[in-house]
DNA sequence: GATACACTTCATTAATTAATGAAGTCATCA
DNA sequence: TGATGACTTCATTAATTAATGAAGTGTATC
């Protein structure tokens, strides 16, 4: 009758969400923030666009700003980095990461009522 | 060469983002916004159990929080509600709400390289 | 080994966000 | 119609978060 997937499940064709804890609860409110923010948002879009280095994705005026912006990335691993010389390499992590911003942006685009 | 699908393109093994305007990454981020708080994501793993009214999700003295939690995500279009009597009963609005929250469980259920 | 380049980190300062409790609204029932 | 129940809103207060510019780190080059 009811369908398990993980902790996900299926029954009389409603999806639900059971047996979460509080930590993994805290965990997905802090990937959420990692994300809140059009500038941070803007710099994984391009990330899916290939890897680039921090001079290829800021001025140099805003070099700081944007480091830090992708150590917030960073540490919720949306993102990853690799050293090259003097330059180091971002890129994202993987599939959530652009299921999620995709996701996001598909609701967003929705029509809701008013 | 490069499949379409809508703004979102696959090209060489290769997912990207394109063409999203400014006032689209604000929106999505005010959506990340909404969804970056334990609390209101165990609110939307309730009601991915079926609707609810506020008293069933909230004690006496919790009411006011809860309702302003509410308030925040149906700001933001991921739940709605409806009156039935003295009671409001709210309830998911989309798949894409569900879908968000369990892409984010399963990334930070996965584990990452140190 | 000193200088330059490409970042990263730190500290301050400004701006946002959330909890609390009191007051307000809306529907029902006596 | 006035009292009660079920919320919602408002205002204050506390806690987080982000931008800025300066200082620090690591790598390559002279």
């Amino acid at each position: 009758m009811n369908e398990e997937i993980g902790d996900y499940h299926l029954h009389s064709d409603q999806r639900s969400i059971v047996n979460e804890n509080d930590a993994t609860f805290e965990k997905a409110a802090q990937l959420f923030k990692a994300l809140a923010d059009p500038e941070r948002l803007k710099l994984i879009t391009i990330l899916s666009q290939g890897e680039a280095c921090v001079s290829e994705l800021a001025t140099k005026d805003q070099m700081s700003t944007v480091s830090q912006r992708l150590k917030t990335l960073k540490i919720e691993n949306l993102i990853t980095n690799k050293r090259q010389g003097k330059h180091m390499i971002y890129k994202l992590a993987d599939d959530h990461v652009y299921e999620l911003i995709v996701n996001a942006l598909e609701h967003v685009k929705e029509k809701h009522r008013t």
